[in-house]
DNA sequence: GGGTACATGTAATCAGTTACATGATTTA
DNA sequence: TAAATCATGTAACTGATTACATGTACCC
């Protein structure tokens, strides 16, 4: 088996989404990210164009290119990519979990701010956030049917998570706007 | 004003640890985000001896060295540093949250795992989180009295986090457990 | 006075991002 | 057939990470 540590997580997403739908583009890798994993842990397209190269440099992957038209390559996994996907699904997760949030940061440093724009932060924080809420809901209205457990689960989270948030912006839009120092 | 657009995320953390605590040096920033922000939004602690450098040359930190010892550097913020740092709090927080979180990411890929390996991931996550939970909350009672409103809300709300997660591993291990592919 | 943990940095690397660029297909 | 949009890449840059390195203080 090729040399496993050179490994970053993007190279197990997409491991992971070419092993899901196999065979599939960067391009369709990246329609899918958009609307699934991406939601959480996004990354830009060149990486989808990117990774794959390495990947069947490494042996992970294999590739088949359309010699017509807009010569597609259609990437598929192979024994040892498969391997190497099942290996890092098997390994603990240890890491402690980032939560990347720049409402929430901004909100850490809220003594420096002045009432209104904290107002408005959590304003604006609330609101977006219940989009995102209402997001979920759709999408989840939209693939439940058609999307696995595992993926529909992370969706799940998502959403209950969005809702959280959703329901704690609130109620620092109270304290604040009741400039509570408190 | 200096050129602002150079600034990072990162920038501005410093800015904000600096405006809450100075003087202060990169150490002492480095033990407050082990016990804070860096809980969420992690990073090493190089960027804290690298970052206050440039913000230092842009006339956004001032620094005293100590002329014996250690030598230690103690930052304190400019006028215009206190300006830029309010000017970003200001500033509306669209991006959309991002969840790094490796459990999640390997439980989107279930079924690509074998069923014990997937049993194992929800149990670990599940204690793991419990962990975190803990130890939040043993955060709260420790620093309570003493850390300032809108630095407990973000304590508060990764207590929320936390516990919601842990609910949803309980949940997940269940499942997992039935050899739910339902 | 020797070991160990605390404290303070820096250099090199590289993954990820940004920005650019162009081709193919559809639609009006 | 022109415009718009969908699709497919790549090159360059750089912030963040990794790894290294050393100094200082404390404790047994």
């Amino acid at each position: 088996m090729p040399d496993v540590r050179r490994l970053t997580t993007t190279s197990y997403v997409v491991l992971g989404l070419v092993a899901a739908r196999q065979p599939i583009t960067s391009y369709e890798m990246k329609r899918d990210v958009a609307r699934s994993i991406g939601y959480f842990w996004p990354f830009p397209h060149s990486q989808l164009y990117a990774e794959p190269v390495r990947l069947v440099q490494l042996g992970l992957l294999g590739e088949d290119v359309e010699q017509t038209g807009r010569k597609r390559r259609r990437y598929h996994i192979t024994t040892d990519g498969h391997e190497a996907l099942s290996q890092w699904l098997s390994e603990p997760a240890n890491e402690h979990t980032e939560i990347r949030d720049l409402g929430m940061l901004k909100l850490f440093f809220g003594t420096h701010a002045r009432q209104d724009d904290l107002v408005a932060l959590a304003s604006q924080q609330h609101q977006s956030h219940q989009q995102h809420l209402r997001d979920y809901e759709a999408l989840h209205a939209a693939v439940g049917h058609s999307a696995n457990t595992w993926e529909l689960a992370t969706l799940e989270i998502g959403t209950r998570f969005e809702r959280m948030v959703t329901e704690f912006w609130a109620e620092i839009l109270d304290r604040a706007r009741g400039g509570a120092q408190v």
